[in-house]
DNA sequence: TTGACATATCGCAATATGTCGATATATTAG
DNA sequence: CTAATATATCGACATATTGCGATATGTCAA
């Protein structure tokens, strides 16, 4: 980005407020403690209702409204096996997002590779 | 990422739930069209409260509200010129974070550069 | 079939959020 | 000083979200 000068912009970006309304939908969805550790578990392999629960320390009710909101906004799919259900992402733009969120606001221990 | 296997993960990355806390904060911020919006201009040059309420369709009282939150949370600074107050954004994070949600949400023709 | 396990759904109460109007503050012009 | 402009703050209300308990559904073992 170039520096500006006191009153004028390079470009206004075209576009409203309304090309936001899905984005911010799905952005509400994912701001959330346990959603976010949701995601980012599934980013590195499977996870049923009671693992993912477990993990986040809450009950499985709970777990799968979280779960189901994360399905609807198109971030996961779910495939069942037997009598589990195993959840992973579904959405490819999830990871470098993560990686955004994980770079500003997780410690530098959390970083892999 | 690899593919997985039927019942094991490659990795478990470290942390908790509670490690999102400030990340699920912010996003929350961020997940409103408006914010969103502003937030965007925001990347392109100095904005007044006036000039981003006018564009986004709200009372300059609402922008100023909306303006607030994203200042606490670390995005924006401010600095008044006279009567006006320039908005400015402060994190650098937010930039590439932008990128993720631009390229996943908007139409392509939104893209710049 | 029954019983145990895993997950999903629903309604409720507490809490949080968004918007608005009224008002307060800050700055400049005259 | 006063009036006009630009921004900020506050209270109130409507709406949305969260987590919980109860219950329903689906699957398997015996």
């Amino acid at each position: 980005m170039a520096a500006q000068t006191k009153s004028t912009k390079l470009v206004k970006p075209q576009g409203t407020v309304d090309d936001f309304a899905e984005a911010a939908e799905c952005l509400k969805v994912l701001a959330h403690p346990v959603r976010l550790r949701i995601v980012q578990l599934l980013l590195y392999g499977r996870y049923t209702v009671g693992e993912l629960a477990e993990d986040c320390g809450i009950q499985d009710n709970v777990g799968s409204d979280h779960l189901r909101l994360l399905q609807r906004c198109g971030f996961l799919t779910s495939e069942r096996d037997g009598r589990k259900v195993y959840y992973r992402v579904a959405e490819p733009h999830l990871e470098q997002l993560m990686v955004c969120i994980e770079g500003r606001f997780l410690p530098c221990r959390n970083r892999q590779s």
